[in-house]
This record gives structure tokens, sequence and C-alpha cells, in this order.
DNA sequence: TCCTAGTTTATAATTATTCTAAACTAGTAA
DNA sequence: TTACTAGTTTAGAATAATTATAAACTAGGA
């Protein structure tokens, strides 16, 4: 369980000043069992849900890049008009269901690739993903 | 090569009504050697370059999805805010360049995967699609 | 307690894309 | 050949996601 110290220790590792919208959006997004994919917007709804503390859409914006940056949280690659994140950040891979556009992880260990090609000249790998598009069997 | 000929059964044989601006558009995609990686943008500027024959954005846009839903094309999966295409519809990867925002064909065979996870249960696996994100060495 | 750089905020602006509905056209039938 | 009609194109408006702006606020050091 990720304690408030931890929070801010997290945040203050990466720079980034520990103002309680920080904070707080640190818990939701951290203290979980399971990894969470999310948007801008399924985010803004689980910090602003009726009657909690309002924090502006700006700050979900802000953050969620501001913690991009620094690490703590991953883009995933979709063809869609929103942004996906995704709070696990080992390096890992998805299924993506196009119908209901939801993202489910698969464990590095589930896939092993034994070929993979030279990166272009003056470029090195950064990162390998592996997307599994599903469809209706 | 494209003939005027061959461009008109491959949209006719797709229930597409051979237009001169889907005829027109066929062409510049299709009559190349190399495989073409596009936005909607730069598509536009392909087909609309000074003293050209005017295409208008609107019909860019209903084209490209068009040829998307009829398998001509496929679209790419990226974190940009735009939607990528490829011509090239053979299963294959790519290398994603984050500062230049290019991708770079790998071939399919540049690639081996020797082990893959079962997909959920009801479903089964449309197309398995490998990034490789790239950074300075 | 004061100060200031960093942060948050509401709102405007921007960007990519989709929608709308009127005008146009390919292809069929008379 | 002409007329018809369903499919297509078009300019422009509308929408959706995101980023920019600039004024108000605040964390944390002096």
């Amino acid at each position: 369980m990720h304690q408030k110290k931890e929070i801010i220790n997290k945040l203050r590792s990466s720079n980034l000043r520990p103002t309680k919208q920080r904070i707080l959006i640190a818990k939701k997004l951290f203290d979980r069992k399971e990894t969470f994919h999310f948007t801008a917007e399924t985010l803004n709804q689980v910090i602003n849900k009726k009657g909690q503390s309002r924090i502006s859409l700006a700050t979900i914006y802000n953050t969620v890049e501001a913690f991009k940056k620094a690490g703590h949280i991953r883009e995933i690659l979709t063809n869609n008009s929103k942004s996906y994140y995704d709070t696990n950040i080992k390096s890992h891979h998805h299924f993506y269901d196009p119908e209901t556009k939801k993202l489910t992880d698969i464990d590095y260990q589930e896939v092993v690739l034994n070929k993979i090609p030279n990166p272009p000249k003056g470029k090195k790998i950064k990162d390998l993903e592996v997307i599994i598009s599903l469809q209706k069997k």
C-alpha cells in the first residue's frame, strides 16, 4: 500500500512539488492492486465523483503529462482518438479488443521473442511492445 | 504498376463506386514501390499540391475510412493525436521514432515469436503487431 | 511571516475529425 | 439519349480531445 509519505517521496524524487492535487491523483492511480488503464476522462471521473473534492480538468491533464514524463505511468499505443495510460510501467504487452476498446495486460513472460531486427544506425531500442488485437470467435 | 483498370476493379470489388476522387486517391496511395505511411493531413498535401485538381478534406477523410473498412489500408497503432495509416496491409511490424514521429516497416520475418498467450475465452486473435520504439544511442 | 517560483484554475484557443444537408454524378433503365 | 436515383462530394458547422493563457493561489525556504 502506498502511504502518503511514500507518495510524497515519489513526487519529490521526480522534482514534482507534492501539492494536494498531485497527492490525491497519485493515490487514486497507484494505490490499487491491479494495474489501471485510463484516459484523462476516466481519471477525471474517478477523481471528481459527486461530492468529492474538485480538481480541474486542466490539472488532470497537467498531472498525467508530468507523471508520464517522470516515468510513473506510460502511454499505451492504440488507434483511438483519446490517449490511454497505464500505471504498469514494467515492460509488458496488451490484448486490445476493438469492440469494447478495452486493453488487458499480458505478462512480459507470456510473450517470447527469439528474433528481433537491429535498430537503424544511431538508434537503440527503447521499448518493445506487442499488441494482440482480438475479434469474436 | 497499377493501371487505371486495376484500380477501378479494386474499388468495384469492395463496393466502392469508382469516382474520379477515389481513383485519384487510390493512384496516389497504391501506385508506388515503397509502402506509404500517412495521415489525413499528409495525404491531403499529396493530393492537393499547388495547381492540382482539388479534392475536399471531407472526401479525403471519407475515402481513407472507406479504404480502411475495405481492407485496402490499415490503421497503425501509435500514441499520436493523429491517425496513421499504412498501405502495407500484410501483417508486419514497425519501428517508431518518437523524436521524428516517423514509422518504418519491419518485415514480418524479421520478428519471430515463439510464445504468445491464449486469447480470452470467446475471442480469437485478429492481428499481432510489434512496435519497437527507438531512442538516440 | 514574507517571498517567489511553481502550480492550479477557468476559460479560450487549437487541432483532428465527424456531421450536415445541399449539390453533383455514376450507372441503370426507359 | 435522356431521365432517374442512390451514392458521393462538398463547404462549412459542430464536436471532441487536448493545449495555451494568464490570473490567483500555495509550498516551502529565507
